[in-house]
DNA sequence: TCTCATCGGTTCCTTAAGGAGACCGACGAT
DNA sequence: ATCGTCGGTCTCCTTAAGGAACCGATGAGA
């Protein structure tokens, strides 16, 4: 899709779609976080066409997110790993999650639920300040021009 | 393009993507979010069609991100604000330029800084668990069925 | 009043991307 | 010898994106 490449432009959202922005990109990272990392299996469980497969995972190869690894020799097999870069993808499929769950589930409640190993109940993802701790919501921000701006008006 | 709908896929990321998954999309609502909220401006500001921008408004509204207001009566002019949804999907946009700035930006760091007005400094998002308040990540996690799941094997 | 500009789109045409499915080489199992 | 699996590639067709022209309602200026 995407003919229009959102690579060029000044801003860290159109820059990470760039990447990832295509819908099933997304998907695909999801499946190989909860383990699910073979070609063939990742086609079976989304019901994506194989051509678009083989382009995105390429595509995520190229860019860091993803690597492809071989686990066996004789017959040679492989599978998809996710990357630190591409593990930090997958905050954002929290934050995703998160949404989904509130807005989209309906009455039969979220799909999955989601266990913290750390505290060992069901949780979902909250936006903190990094600076001091309080819930960050996006109506409780200004955007300034930061140092990669570029030209007068940048974004 | 997405010609597979996600709508009935039993996993709150692809209903999420379902509406907003599409590349454009997440570009328009930032747009929004920082004020550039008329047809023009957005195109202008985009460099999108002036045709898909209709179609992508459009859809935006009738989901319930948006809404599209007349703020002038003599000559009828429209503008679009985000929803309490339209404002929670902008969390996840937070989400996402952290990760843009950090894997993206380059030498010449970031486009833009992100000034949270609750502590007056430049910040940006950290994921927290919802339980424990301690630094989430897709790592620290194990996702388990929930209430909406279908079938013997659900995402 | 005539002309020109703006806003918020719609319509038409071309091109490129997605979907379905056939095919393929390397290997293992029966 | 045949069948099945894995990890793809190739071809064909349909559909969506991109670009540009056009349009009605209004307003501003000469």
């Amino acid at each position: 899709m995407q003919r229009t490449s959102f690579a060029d432009m000044t801003c860290s959202i159109a820059r990470t779609l760039d990447i990832v922005g295509e819908p099933w990109s997304p998907l695909i990272l999801r499946d190989i976080w909860v383990g699910i990392t073979r070609f063939s299996d990742i086609q079976r469980d989304l019901g994506i066409s194989r051509k678009v497969l083989a382009e995105r995972l390429r595509w995520l190869v190229t860019h860091g997110v993803l690597e492809r690894r071989q686990y066996a020799h004789h017959p040679p097999r492989h599978e998809y790993a996710l990357t630190d870069k591409g593990y930090q993808l997958c905050d954002i499929l929290l934050a995703i999650t998160a949404w989904g769950d509130r807005w989209t589930a309906g009455d039969a409640g979220p799909p999955v639920l989601i266990r913290h190993r750390t505290c060992d109940h069901h949780v979902h993802a909250e936006l903190r300040c990094s600076h001091c701790g309080t819930p960050l919501h996006a109506a409780e921000v200004d955007i300034e021009d930061g140092p990669g701006a570029a030209g007068p008006t940048p974004r």
